[in-house]
DNA sequence: GACCAGATTGTCT
DNA sequence: GACAATCTGGTCA
């Protein structure tokens, strides 16, 4: 069993985290058993200097914890019914987060589609509300650590892919940065493109 | 495949 | 009171 990345893998540029993120493995513990998938996209958003990130206006009780210490969870609500989960990360003093956008599923497939009640494999977790759901993250876990176990990224079995970069998707302002990181081929990404 | 509308509520101005 | 780091299901092709 692989351990839980430590914080020291997080306290580095969000952009450079975020590529190295793509092909880690998102494992989360419940009750109902153990969800896991392969990252295969993620989205960097920096503090506030990047207009699409949540921290471009300044610090708020909503996003206070892109502010705080890297290697926690960041889980936001949107559009009414969606959640979105990040991983904090950052070098000292700044804001930052990863937002998760895609992954493959490992372990616990029938759960997934249990929680989603919906969908074939493919349409499990290639969208971030959708992994989100498919693992079980929502308010609860906002502002958990993700070196201690339960909710953790661990080190992958794969490192034979290439890495795409492309703008960021679905915002209104700070399109046109490169931001977006997936695993060029993967039939699990969101879109193919802009 | 592309494009469009609707859902539904927390958060900020 | 407007809008949002989205998804789904519809239409048209």
């Amino acid at each position: 069993m692989n351990q839980p990345l430590p914080r020291e893998f997080y306290s580095r540029p969000t952009d450079q985290v975020a590529r190295e993120l793509l092909g880690k493995v998102l494992v989360h513990v419940t009750g109902d058993g153990i969800t896991s998938g392969m990252v295969v996209e993620d989205e960097a958003y920096m503090g506030e200097s990047d207009p699409g990130s949540h921290a471009a206006r300044g610090i708020t009780p909503r996003n206070s914890v892109m502010f705080g210490a890297p290697g926690v969870s960041y889980v936001y609500f949107t559009y009414g019914m969606h959640y979105c989960f990040n991983a904090v990360a950052k070098p000292g003093g700044r804001a930052g987060a990863v937002l998760l956008r895609a992954l493959e599923p490992l372990e616990g497939e029938d759960l997934m589609r249990e929680r989603r009640g919906r969908g074939d494999r493919l349409s499990l977790t290639n969208g971030p509300a959708k992994l989100a759901q498919a693992l079980a993250i929502g308010r609860d876990q906002n502002g958990v650590d993700l070196t201690s176990g339960g909710l953790y990224f661990t080190e992958g079995s794969r490192g034979d892919f290439r890495v795409g970069t492309s703008c960021r998707v679905g915002l209104s302002r700070g399109r046109d940065l490169p931001l977006r990181f997936f695993i060029e081929g993967n039939p699990h990404v969101s879109r193919k493109n802009r």
